[in-house]
DNA sequence: AGGAATAATGATAGCGCTTTCCGAATATAT
DNA sequence: ATATATTCGGAAAGCGCTATCATTATTCCT
């Protein structure tokens, strides 16, 4: 337990010991291949003896970099940003860089102020989540000549750097094999969209498919509900109550598809028997909770991944493809089934690709 | 659209526009009152039609300190964390102090990176998560003078500020109350314990109980599984295969406790009539799942709260009690009941506090 | 072998801000 | 009125590092 509240450690004292100028311990350390092999060694040799730690703020005020990129998220407590983010996470740390993590709650106007204190802080990157932002936001950081790319939106709207999926597509796909099943009444419960450019997508692609196949839809069919479970439950019983012919409920997360099917369970009516149910997501209770819930699976991991490899490289100035798409996958379990009564019955199975 | 790459707008240029020193702007923006109301107006004004935003990185190293707090967790994809993290957050923003979070897998040497990494970042102070920490983690904190605190424990062991609870207490309560219901054979699930003492505490809490009360558990009656909702129900099947005659299985976690409540359903165990269930954490699904889940509410957004308040008190070198209690709470729902054939059956039931 | 080109190192000027330190201005006491 | 205390603002010295540039050592041509 050394107590020792020794001046800490810096470049200049590496350089004294080392008899060589701090010019050359600071080549050491940032482009070892420009000093000749015996220096070098001499350096790192006195570098291995003391516990030297650069000063990132001094080296990011000299060299007007901060080695770290800015996220910034609706949330943390949503498995699909806290799996992105750890990837992203991981993999910037390879490229030795930090990553910092501010959180928005959906509110455009958070989202600018925490802009601000990363910029201020010093990021040399941002990476956003979806394709609605504040104007002034995107300003400021142009104005501070400070790169960005969005996530989870299949291509941005303004030719910024996108990586991730198209929401709407997703929904349409699920929805599309949700009629080839035969369904023909639909409820539809909506997670909060207000400031969530990706749920409206979500939303906007089920509702879509539907008016593609002249499949009409009453308002009370649709419910808005917070982001819960027990607001599944609520919204359940919403939409079955403002019409009991419904063979098919779409929600736009798993979190209230869970809800929909513990609820229907509650008032006794069968999934998938009486009742079809779809979720999104994947989160790991979609596929233990008893029905199994068919939903679609989010490569939020894969997302975070690449995006770590995107902000890295306009970061470093080189050009990248406009928009990254990864793929998601449409994962059909046992909460979903041909309707008992199928207004049309003759309509035969069709397989999901 | 200004796409005008003009130069950062800096001190110096506030200080001119306003016809002041830049000292005099610098203690407009940190200490107001100590300039001239009429000075201050004037400076003011510049600075509401000018988009300054001070360099982070030039006023960490003239001043020494960051404004900043540094926070490693074990992960940020479960609840208790990014719950915790959450209120941590927007805690210290309350008081103008950024966040940074970093991960270590509870893995106690990539926290020593993550402490090194944000070290040389910059942080005032660090919040630490449980009791366990490398040496060498602790030495370069004091090293580099840092000071930190450790939060989800009820007490360091080190003299080390403290917010959290007693893991240990919190289970062994939890023990005491399935022991009231007349359970007298038991099975244990619990999570990683591999540099975790957190769930350590735990199970030690259940298996202290155990033991006090005299009642022995045979090695396969205690398991230790992955953290995920397959993992329970695979523990589940293992314990109650080792011996039929359990009748209360406790899990250190909801996750794990949910598995297991699934589990059971599937083999045609009933829960809570023929097995009682507990978990830990309240989850959300905890309370929604059928049979709702007896658990121990863990108090994450007390704790990321009141260590906001901790750590920068701390750093405020103000002194500060070693530890605080945040409590938790029993929360008895479906999942537990008296057993069916209880061995004392005259124990009378005993209602828990 | 002589000179040009090349490579390696050192000296040093900032990066943009905070913070003494000190003189000027104003207030208070004698 | 003068002497003394008090307040306020400016000048300037760094904070620890990077990067430019000049300098010196080394290599390569012809």
């Amino acid at each position: 337990m050394s107590r020792t509240p020794r001046r800490r450690v810096k470049l200049v004292d590496i350089a004294t010991q080392a008899e060589v100028s701090v010019a050359t311990v600071s080549r050491v350390l940032s482009k070892p291949e420009t000093v000749r092999p015996e220096l070098r060694e001499r350096v790192k040799r006195v570098l291995e003896k003391h516990p030297y730690v650069p000063d990132g703020a001094a080296s990011a005020l000299a060299s007007r970099k901060t080695h770290t990129v800015g996220a910034i998220v609706p949330t943390i407590g949503v498995a699909i940003f806290s799996d992105g983010i750890e990837a992203l996470q991981s993999e910037l740390q390879e490229s030795r860089c930090a990553l910092v993590i501010a959180t928005n709650h959906n509110d455009p106007s958070e989202e600018f102020d925490a802009v601000n204190v990363l910029i201020r802080r010093g990021v040399d990157g941002f990476v956003l989540v979806g394709n609605d932002h504040l104007p002034e936001t995107l300003e400021l950081m142009r104005q501070f000549d400070i790169p960005f790319i969005k996530t989870y939106v299949g291509a941005s709207d303004d030719g910024v750097p996108a990586v991730g999926f198209d929401q709407f597509d997703a929904t349409y796909e699920l929805t599309e094999y949700l009629i080839s099943l035969d369904h023909r009444d639909f409820g539809v419960i909506v997670s909060p969209t207000r400031f969530n450019d990706r749920i409206r997508a979500r939303r906007d692609g089920i509702l879509k498919c539907l008016e593609d196949r002249k499949i009409t839809l009453a308002q009370s069919q649709v419910v808005e509900v917070p982001y819960s479970i027990s607001s599944g439950r609520a919204a359940l019983r919403s939409v079955m109550n403002s019409n009991p012919r419904i063979t098919a409920v779409v929600c736009t997360t798993d979190v209230l598809a869970i809800g929909a099917v513990i609820e229907a369970k509650a008032l006794g009516i069968d999934v998938p028997s009486r009742l079809s149910v779809t979720g999104f997501d994947d989160l790991e209770m979609a596929g233990q909770i008893d029905p199994t819930i068919t939903t679609v699976k989010v490569p939020a991991e894969e997302i975070g991944r690449t995006a770590a490899g995107y902000i890295l490289r306009v970061i470093a100035g080189e050009s990248i493809p406009d928009s990254f798409r990864t793929p998601t996958e449409l994962i059909i379990r046992n909460s979903t089934a041909r309707p008992a009564n199928p207004r049309r019955p003759r309509g035969r199975p069709r397989k999901a690709k």
